[in-house]
DNA sequence: GCCGTTTTCGGCCCGACTGTTTTCAGTCG
């Protein structure tokens, strides 16, 4: 028996799909991507399924399925997928990330050319080996070596908090000009996923050929990959890719429909409609016994008309957003303005940029009524942390401030380094007297997955700890979580009544969707704090309340939806 | 390979754009 973790499994059924897809089949490669989706988002270690036999109860694993599963954690290995790896070398796998190569055509190149690296098709299309193949030319060579490049320069998806601003600038210079009737961000932004492939934007206006001439001749530009009357990609600085949809005004609900996905979410949509003997497209949910036209203008008439209540974007996934629907159990969603003050910020009492003052003042303006300093501790030396004396004299002004404040309350906090044996780096009789402990861990994220619990685990029982910041550590594009048996740091926090962080710094999210999505399942409250380090930093509230939503979470779960009272009885204040 | 308040077998979402093609396959959204 060996440990593979939910994550492992479901790569390596990823993987199957990938060479299925390579080798013609058809259908599969989809029932195994599903699988392997359904997989890794499950809260349990896959084990507990093997042991209970219950495999089959996740969505999308039938019999065969379940049977590779046993091999894979009774072995190790899968025998199935070792022999497909044979029949396909690794290069053919990784050249399908160079957009415009499916699996026909590098299938071609390796069978008739023998090409099974990107080196080697690089080769190939300067040497003009390509275009010596039925179907292919000039234009094709030109375009794998230009994709090529790009595959090779750029690999990383980019970060929501850092795209938004761009995305919403290019939406209000397309909604400038004349012919444009309305536009509307849509994809994986519109659902706030935390990562983003590329901008996709739905514009309305009933003269497109004049728009798509607009948008592909726009000063930041840098490459047209495809530009048609309805639909244009373009890539702009930094690899960004960014698709334009152009339609009619009645068409206007069924294409954002349509474009803000997500895929799998569209396709069950699209066959709840077929069930019905009628069509969903972008075009508009249709009748395919009278032709006529159901619903379009609107996204919620094409929900509505389906049977379904109206689905928020962030919860577009296909996790049984559209089950919950049909049967009226979505959740009602924490939203931005149930947000009453943030629990986590910084000053240039350690790292942050502004002082005590500024970022009370701006959370006021924000309308919050409650703010805690937590500024970092001694032991996090490049952030300047604060002894003990820092804190002792950083509280005295905090309660000055206070006292000034009418409509903000402000708490004095401490953001205490967990060290690696699960102690915070801040003496008892110090935290005693703060309002908010905030324990994380800064360093040393290198252990086993028990002993990284264990830590975090006796972290959690310290006497004055208020919550665990950023519970899993990861960092986008950076550092993955560390190993952790997050459902025992789950119980401990229902045991204990403490409360997790969701971090809403735009790298970290975390708790991320899935965590919270999971939470849901124990009694305890998580909290959406900025971290912020500046006066903006604050403004990042909206990722972290949309991080909550897109984990089904509701204002109840969050403890900063309570009031100055409810959250003061809360923590004992 | 999976799945079923119409199915345990026969389906599996639907459409735009490109390059190379005289009518469409491949790839992508
Ligand atoms: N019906 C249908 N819709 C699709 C398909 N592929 C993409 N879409 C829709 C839903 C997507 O959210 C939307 C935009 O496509 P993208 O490839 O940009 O995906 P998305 O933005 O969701 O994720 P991303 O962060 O860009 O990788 O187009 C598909 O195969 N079928
Ligand atoms: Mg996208
Ligand atoms: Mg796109
Ligand atoms: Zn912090």
């Amino acid at each position: 028996m060996s440990h593979v973790s939910n994550k492992k499994i479901a790569n390596l059924l990823f993987e199957i799909a990938d060479l299925l897809e390579l080798k013609g089949v058809q259908f599969k490669p989809r029932a195994y991507r599903r699988a392997a989706q359904n997989i890794s988002t499950l809260s349990k270690d896959i084990k507990r399924f093997y042991e209970e036999k219950k495999l089959q109860d996740i969505e999308g694993v039938g019999e065969s399925i379940a049977e590779k599963l046993e091999e894979i954690i009774e072995t190790g290995d899968l025998e199935y997928l070792n022999d497909l790896r044979k029949d396909f070398p690794e290069g053919l796998q990784e050249m399908m990330n160079i957009q415009g190569l499916g699996p026909k055509s590098l299938m071609k190149f390796y069978e008739e050319l023998g090409l099974d690296s990107v080196d080697h098709l690089e080769e190939a299309a300067k040497n003009g080996e390509i275009r010596k193949l039925e179907g292919f030319g000039k234009t094709s060579e030109k375009n794998i070596l230009e994709n090529l490049e790009r595959y090779r320069k750029y690999k990383k998806r980019f970060i929501l908090g850092e795209i938004l601003p761009i995305a919403k600038n290019l939406e209000k210079q397309l909604s400038n000009h004349e012919d444009v009737k309305r536009v509307n961000l849509a994809g994986s932004i519109r659902r706030r996923k935390e990562t983003i492939g590329d901008v996709d934007i739905l514009a309305v206006s009933s003269n497109p050929k004049k728009i798509m001439d607009y948008f592909t001749n726009l000063p930041e530009i840098e490459r047209v990959v495809s530009k048609g009357i309805t639909k244009s990609t373009v890539i702009a600085q930094e690899n960004l890719h960014i698709d334009l949809r152009v339609i009619e005004e009645e068409s206007f609900g069924s294409a954002l429909q349509y474009f803000t996905g997500s895929k799998e979410h569209n396709i069950e949509l699209r066959t709840l409609a077929s069930d019905k003997e009628w069509k969903l497209s972008e075009y508009g949910l249709i009748d395919m016994k009278t032709t006529k036209t159901i619903a379009g203008k609107e996204e919620k008439e094409i929900y509505n008309s389906l049977g379904l209540d109206y689905i928020v974007p962030e919860l577009r996934e296909n996790r049984g957003e559209i089950q919950a629907a049909k049967s009226g159990d979505l959740p009602d969603l924490i939203k931005k303005g149930d947000i009453v003050g943030d629990l986590h910020v910084h000053t240039n009492w350690s790292d942050g940029s502004q002082s005590i003052d500024e970022i009370v003042q701006t959370a006021q303006n924000m309308g919050y009524k409650y703010l805690a300093i937590c500024d970092h501790a001694k032991s996090l030396q490049i952030a300047d942390g604060l002894n003990d004396s820092e804190i002792k004299k950083q509280m005295s002004e905090i309660s000055k401030l206070d006292k000034i404040y009418k409509s903000i309350t402000v708490f004095s906090g401490i953001e205490a380094n967990i060290d690696k044996k699960g102690k915070l780096d801040v003496r008892k009789n110090i935290l005693k007297d703060l309002d908010i402990v905030i324990g994380s861990i800064h360093s040393g994220f290198k252990l086993s997955e028990k002993e990284m619990t264990n830590r975090i685990v006796n972290a959690m029982h310290n006497d004055y700890i208020t919550l665990l910041g950023h519970p899993t550590g990861r960092l986008l594009n950076q550092r993955e979580s560390y190993n952790l048996d997050l459902n025992k740091i789950f119980e401990i926090a229902e045991k204990l009544e403490l409360v997790l962080e969701l971090n809403a710094y735009p790298q970290r999210l975390d708790l991320n969707d899935i965590n919270c999505f999971n939470s849901r399942d124990y009694n305890f409250l998580i909290s959406i704090n900025t971290d912020a380090h500046t006066k903006d930093g604050l403004k990042n509230m909206d990722l972290g309340v949309s991080t909550a939503r897109r984990g089904w979470l509701d204002k109840g779960k969050v403890l900063n939806t309570k009031s100055l009272e409810d959250l003061k009885k809360h923590l004992n204040l």
